[in-house]
DNA sequence: CTCCTTAAC
DNA sequence: GGAG
DNA sequence: GTTA
């Protein structure tokens, strides 16, 4: 068996159901249990070995089941003398070649079976969910059971990148992994040492979980909270172009309000700042997943009168399910590459042509040769940019993102909508990288990524993944075969919220 | 002590 | 800040 | 330095 597959198996996984008839479990009474062998993602041959391999330990296996017998079984009563173990078990079992105690070790940790979770009056199970080396190596939905928490520690994120802006995200980074940490929890916290040994808490996370489970709140976070430096910098930085050095940059000149920065004579505003600015009302709202889906018909509907066949898929946060977006991000694709080449182009024009587009900053993929970044004001032609040289248009240079304010206006004559738009083109081969890259989460990217470089040997990029020692690119049709050539279970977009 | 995602403007 |  |  493999031990490392089985590691990375959450939930779904294979296990086995032991039940004693006696009251004791020592390694004589062996033959007064039943062993049922759950059979999920096994393949019926590995199942029968596995079968064989017990009676020649001296274990017998009464009968296999599917999931649907495992909830009927489990939600019935005294499932108290059941215990639910891993292949580690049976595996252990087939090491030692006698019983093997059963210890939380080979416990099942998490199921995901709907049955197994509402039959949840057992109070023994302990708060341990399997916390992987990796967020990507285990599912993380919205929803979960410690929000108070991670509310906090993701605050301290957020404090940290404020603070640590001219040296990096590093300690931001660690609260952000201490939260998805938490969000993997099964239970809610109820004592500090439910979390104290978990990966990536320390002891600064442990001391503001204490605070938040020991009084409701942390005195470090909530300090935090109402201090005029941070609330500061939350403002500032929520206007599209300001980041964290400009807007401490504003502190510290004395500014505290947007009103003050849109009307002071004094303070230079980059383009996009600007913009921010004269958006802010509008793009500081944060759109919820029906007007999501309204700003993606609208647009679908432009992209297939300007380039018919497209294929535009929603992704970023709404893919993976969130209720509220800062903002609509659309990949578009096309079977044939050819199109996909001039396409950003053309919906871009078009847009343009229809007056939805106020700006769009517009990048070039890989091999870049040039830049286009415009307001639009309906009468100038783009206005091309390159260092130096001559603009050279070549097949492969072509354009790839947008970054989009719109201007949307919904059926019959309502006040239009003015968002962030991120349009995405992607060649046809290219298309499950980049739909795994913009679907996210943003942390969720980072440790596939890192995971990649440490684990495989491998660079994962919105184009591709890179051998780096075999020096070759990978193939893939969907986002399961990056999954695979990766070596990790899958996860469905709403599992990559970390 | 080092490492922490990757790529565009 | 936390892990290796 | 800012954005995804
Ligand atoms: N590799 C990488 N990908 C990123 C990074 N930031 C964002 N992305 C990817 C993952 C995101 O889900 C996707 C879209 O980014 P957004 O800023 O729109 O965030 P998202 O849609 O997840 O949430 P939001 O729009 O804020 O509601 O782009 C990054 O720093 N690195
Ligand atoms: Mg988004
Ligand atoms: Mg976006």
């Amino acid at each position: 068996m493999d031990s490392k597959r089985r590691k990375q198996d959450e939930g779904e996984c294979d296990h086995v159901s032991k039940r004693h008839q006696g009251e004791k479990e020592d390694e004589g009474r062996r033959s007064e249990q039943v062993l049922y062998l759950v059979k999920n993602k096994l393949t019926a041959k590995h199942c029968n070995h596995l079968k064989s391999l017990a009676s020649k330990n001296g274990i017998s296996v009464t009968e296999t089941f599917n999931l649907e017998r495992v909830k009927e079984v489990l939600g019935k009563s005294d499932f108290g003398s059941t215990d639910v173990v891993t292949l580690d078990w049976l595996t252990a079992c087939f090491i030692e070649g006698r019983y093997v105690q059963v210890t939380d070790q080979y416990r099942l940790k998490e199921v995901r079976t709907e049955a197994v979770q509402t039959s949840e009056k057992k109070e023994s199970a302990a708060n341990v969910a399997e916390i992987t080396a990796y967020e990507c190596q285990r599912p993380t939905l919205l929803k979960h059971h410690n929000p108070h928490i991670t509310e906090a520690l993701e605050l301290l994120e957020k404090y940290y990148q404020f603070l640590d802006h001219k040296q990096g995200d590093t300690r931001a980074l660690a609260f952000r992994q201490a939260s998805c940490t938490i969000k993997a929890l099964p239970k809610r916290v109820t004592r500090v040492e439910e979390v104290r040994n978990l990966h990536r808490i320390g002891k600064h996370s442990i001391s503001v979980i204490e605070d938040i489970v020991l009084h409701g709140t942390s005195e470090e976070v909530e300090d935090i909270r109402q201090s005029d430096w941070f609330k500061c910098m939350e403002l500032f930085t929520s206007v599209y172009g300001c980041g964290p050095a400009t807007a401490d940059k504003w502190y510290k000149k004395g500014f505290r309000t947007i009103d003050e920065i849109k009307t002071s004579e004094t303070l230079e505003l980059r383009e996009l700042q600007k913009l921010g600015l004269l958006y802010y009302e509008d793009l500081s709202k944060s759109i919820p997943r029906d007007e999501v889906e309204v700003i993606i018909e609208i647009i679908k509907k432009e992209v297939s009168e300007c380039c018919p066949e497209t294929q535009v898929e929603a992704v970023g946060g709404y893919r993976r399910g969130k209720s509220h977006s800062h903002d609509v991000d659309l990949l578009l694709t096309h079977k044939d590459s050819s199109i996909t080449a001039t396409l950003l182009e053309s919906v871009v024009s078009h847009l343009k042509a229809k007056d939805m587009i106020i700006h769009a900053s517009v990048y070039v993929g890989q091999n870049t040769l040039s830049r286009v970044s415009e307001t639009h004001d309906s009468s100038a032609q783009p206005t091309y940019t390159s260092e130096g040289q001559q603009i050279k248009r070549v097949q492969f240079d072509h354009l790839d993102k947008a970054f989009c304010i719109m201007k949307l206006t919904r059926s019959h004559d309502k006040t239009p909508l003015i968002r962030r738009v991120d349009l995405i083109v992607t060649p046809p081969d290219q298309y499950p990288f980049s739909l795994v890259s913009w679907t996210g989460s943003k942390q969720f990217n980072r440790s596939l990524r890192r995971y990649s470089v440490k684990e495989c040997s491998k660079t994962v990029t919105a184009h591709g993944i890179f051998d780096i020692i075999e020096r070759k690119f990978s193939t893939a049709k969907t986002e399961r075969d990056i999954f695979d050539i990766l070596k990790l279970n899958y996860l469905e977009p709403w599992e990559r919220n970390c």
